[in-house]
DNA sequence: CAGGCCCTCTC
DNA sequence: CCGAGAGGGCCTGA
């Protein structure tokens, strides 16, 4: 009724709402020069200047907890006992978020003996009686019960502290089915976990609620406890002490002694001098703005900065002008001098849709509203097309999206996201707020960083775009020649080519994963019936746990290998099972695996086709060693090995208007790279006499004619080839081969002794790594490996392992890379229509156009032959086929 | 409901 | 256990 005329009392529970912040904000993008974590503080004022903001009250106060002790765990020891310790990185954050409110006008609150709430719950009946219409902010359900038509919780959601439920009596009714006061009755039966208060044995909400309207309170329950029948009936008559012992601690205290009332705690002005010490110790820049904007006082942090007030020096993004075409041609124009080195642009994307652009200079930046696309941007489209030098964060989906309406981008002269994967591979593909604090120390202003407020003046995407610049002109300056070459020759330039491979996709024969779909869910169910038969009950087979219960308890078979929580159960370990304790339901248990894993892997894929095609995303910072990843859904790890598995990729088909599908691999790239860079004369020679490499090696190792190399010896070797640029080990392998420990040693020595130069070339990669503190393939791609000189023996060895691989993996990948570019120019130059559909590490896969498959098959062995000058051959496999499994050869 | 763990698929 | 990945199901705890 007359409430907007009321004055308007909120009361805080701080503790609660700031680690509810604690746990919805990542602890490590919050630290402050000094290494305190600020993430509570963070999440806990930018949730109250949008209670300020939206809920505009007059008088605020904010509770804090004294202790973790209180009345109640005198009372009940066990109270709350199941809480863990306090997480070190919220010590501390406490009484900084204290002083930030007292220098923010705010009064605090806390009481010895009592909790938070019970301070919330006495300011708001005494809020209430004064005639303040009051706002109650917890994270505690116990203030459900506070609610009345006065009072009004807002409760957390459990997305973090973003979103506030607003809890009226209507909404506590349309809830939970009963009255606010009711509340602590249902919580008593149903027993509050979060405070280790146990409720009674299966009674949950549903009940609970039942039995209150049926005799309107805890105590008619409990007086009625004789007319409830069935096992609920008897737990409540059994365990009533629980809900008396859980009533008596919910009670909210209402009448505690405080040292002030609603009328004390009335807004007062901020002390601006304060605020601007603390958040400058904080590193809070944009919230700063934000508490002046607020509270309405204070000058923006530009001006501030200007008279060298309270930031730190950092430069001040510049005011963003939002931009008409005309003007645009003009500005980009004027620019072009000052952006000799280039242009920020950042995209937004709402809802799968260009919403904005961003473009800016060092010192100045323009915004370019709406996604109507190039037809009503002639002058941007021309510019984005041009060579005017461009800097994104994550070009591949600006160029995607961008493409969408009609622009084609050229001049990618950077791209924060590739730079920073460059400059640390172990971190892959950074936000571009990871990379603005890691480069430049500072917070990249974001609209909506966690979903924690919706600004009502967004940061726009010329911001962001002023940010990329000034993020990939740091990286650049500080990365070495050899990585830059890397970034300009071959990882920009990509970029253009896996979107087009990303849009293009691959088709699918949808009936071949349909009928294998169904194929497969029959016979996993049929192999379930006859494993339970088995042992003569159910059991979820998917689950670990349940059947290491099984295998090692009723079955009583010899322990497996330890894993973290208990013995494994995977397919080594079972077939090692298989040999020592014969059982059927070990081998229905095998082809249960085998039969879920590839229904699971059609689905999958069934599920990512869109209009009769699959776009997977490929992930160009994927991995630490050069490779791409793919995802969603990942297109490098369809099954190949079985007869099954192939059928799965018998869907991967040509479409109309094209006519085949080509593939072409790279045969035992990785060798051929290891006897070139060991330079080893007997490897060299297998290559270059072309003979089928495992059975030369297995001639050399075993001391007999190639002819007489037996398909045991081939294996062996084979294995321990591939082994080598792993890091092998005598003991791994000895349980790849399931051969003893001693023939492994025997087999290695014999193999070293053959090819000596790998052994010392291996040596040697570590030792130079060590030195450098970096690895390099031939194309001076650098991964760094400081753990080489770590004291934990683990890590150094899991280092140098890695980094004997590093180079082998890390070359493979650069040939790959610079033969799809090679590929991609041919194809465009010769104008053909034929294009890249897939690449998985060693191997390609094209679409080709009517009539063009012997020049695309040209092309392929010109260009991935030629991508690399090696001592060896790079011998390239070429097959066609209408589907990727008759492709294959 | 997120995240750790286990298992399995690829090169 | 041997390098580089993605991902699904199960289970647990906040």
């Amino acid at each position: 009724m007359s409430d907007s005329a009321k004055p308007t009392l909120m009361v805080i529970d701080g503790h609660s709402l700031a680690f509810r912040a604690f746990y919805a904000l990542p602890v490590d993008s919050f630290v402050n020069r000094e290494g305190q974590h600020t993430n509570a503080i963070h999440g806990f004022i930018s949730m109250l200047l949008m209670l300020l903001q939206r809920e505009k009250p007059t008088h605020l106060a904010v509770a804090f907890d004294i202790s973790r002790f209180s009345f109640r765990t005198r009372e009940y020891e066990d109270y709350k006992g199941t809480r863990s310790e306090t997480p070190p990185e919220f010590k501390g954050q406490i009484p900084l978020l204290q002083q930030a409110l007292e220098a923010m006008g705010i009064t605090t609150v806390t009481k010895e003996d009592y909790e938070a709430d019970d301070i919330l719950a006495t300011l708001a009946r005494q809020g209430s009686e004064q005639g303040y219409q009051v706002y109650v902010v917890s994270g505690d359900r116990d203030s459900i019960q506070l609610v009345n038509d006065d009072v009004t919780l807002l409760y957390p959601s459990v997305r973090g502290v973003s979103e506030l439920t607003r809890y009226d009596r209507d909404k506590v009714y349309e809830r939970y089915g009963i009255e606010p006061h009711q509340y602590p009755d249902i919580a008593a039966l149903v027993g509050e976990t979060s405070d280790n208060l146990i409720g009674i044995d299966k009674v949950g909400e549903k009940t609970a609620v039942k039995w209150i309207n049926l005799y309107g309170s805890l105590d008619g329950v409990l007086e009625h406890a004789d007319e409830i029948k069935g096992v609920v009936g008897n737990n409540l008559r059994e365990q009533k002490d629980r809900a008396v012992r859980n009533r008596k601690l919910n009670r909210l205290v209402n009448d505690v002694e405080l040292p002030v009332g609603p009328a004390d705690v009335a807004l007062r002005p901020l002390d601006e001098q304060a605020v601007r010490d603390l958040f400058a110790k904080l590193q809070f820049r944009t919230l700063l703005d934000r508490v002046f904007k607020v509270a309405g006082t204070g000058e923006p942090s530009e001006s501030a900065a200007a008279e060298g007030g309270v930031d730190d020096g950092a430069p001040v993004p510049p005011k963003v002008t939002t931009i008409i075409d005309e003007e645009l041609g003009y500005w980009l124009e004027r620019k072009a001098k000052d952006a000799a080195n280039g242009f920020g642009v950042a995209v937004e994307v709402i809802d799968g849709r260009l919403s904005a652009i961003g473009i800016a200079t060092h010192d100045d930046a323009v915004l370019v509203p709406g996604g109507s696309g190039a037809k009503d941007y002639e002058q941007l489209a021309a510019w984005f097309a041009s060579d005017a030098p461009k800097h994104f964060h994550d070009a591949k989906t600006a160029i995607k999206v961008l493409a969408t309406v009609g622009f084609t981008v050229n001049g990618l002269v950077g791209d924060a996201r590739i730079l920073g994967w460059l400059a640390q591979p172990g971190k892959q593909g950074q936000p571009l707020a990871d990379l603005v604090y890691q480069e430049l120390g500072e917070e990249l202003p974001t609209a909506d960083p966690n979903q924690l407020v919706p600004e009502t003046d967004p940061v726009n995407v010329g911001v962001h775009a002023w940010y990329v610049l000034r993020v990939t002109t740091a990286i650049r300056a500080r990365l070495d020649e050899s990585s830059l070459r890397v970034l300009d020759d071959i990882e920009l330039p990509l970029v253009h080519v896996l979107a087009a491979m990303e849009t293009t996709g691959v088709a699918i024969d949808r009936p071949v994963l349909t009928n294998l779909s169904h194929e497969l869910g029959e016979r996993a169910a049929d192999l379930a019936q006859q494993a339970f038969a088995e042992i003569g009950h159910e059991v979820n087979l998917g689950s670990p746990k349940q059947l290491q219960e099984v295998l090692f308890t009723e079955l009583a078979m010899p322990k497996t290998r330890k894993t973290k929580t208990g013995f494994s159960t995977d397919a080594a370990s079972l077939a090692d099972l298989q040999e020592q304790h014969p059982h059927p339901f070990l081998g229905l248990l095998l082809q249960h695996r085998d039969a879920t894993k590839l229904r699971q892997i059609v689905d999958t894929l069934d599920a990512a086709i869109v209009d009769g095609r699959i776009h997977t995303r490929y992930e160009q910072t994927g991995s630490s060693t050069g490779r791409i990843s793919s995802t969603d859904p990942n297109l490098q790890n369809i099954p190949v090995k079985t007869a099954v598995g192939r059928r799965v990729r018998s869907a991967f088909a040509v479409a109309e208007p094209y006519t085949t599908l080509i593939t072409a691999d790279y045969s035992q790239i990785e060798m051929r790279i290891m006897a070139h860079l060991s330079g080893d004369p007997g490897l060299i020679q297998a290559f270059n006499e072309g003979e089928d490499l495992h059975r030369f090696v297995g001639a050399r190792v075993f001391g007999v004619e190639p002819a007489d190399v037996s398909p045991e010896m081939r294996t062996k070797v084979k294995a321990m080839s591939y082994g080598l640029a792993y890091g092998l080990s005598a003991f791994g392998l000895s349980k790849q081969l399931r051969i003893e420990q001693s023939e492994a040693r025997t087999l290695m020595t014999e193999y070293f002794a053959r090819f000596g130069a790998v052994r010392d070339y291996l040596r040697n990669v570590v030792e130079q790594a060590r030195e450098d503190g970096y690895t390099e393939t031939i194309f001076g791609r650098r991964r760094p490996f400081p753990d080489l000189k770590s004291p934990n023996r683990v890590l150094r060895e899991n280092a140098e392992r890695a980094a004997l691989n590093a180079p082998i993996q890390g070359s493979a990948a650069d040939i790959m890379k610079i033969a799809m570019l090679g590929v991609a120019a041919d194809l465009r130059d010769g104008d053909l229509d034929s294009h890249l559909l897939l690449q998985v590490h060693d191997e390609l896969i094209l679409e080709v156009a009517p009539g063009e498959q012997e020049r695309v098959e040209e092309i392929l062995r010109t260009r991935m032959g030629g991508a690399a000058e090696l001592s060896v051959p790079l011998d390239v496999s070429v097959g066609v086929g209408p589907n990727w499994e008759a492709a294959a050869h």
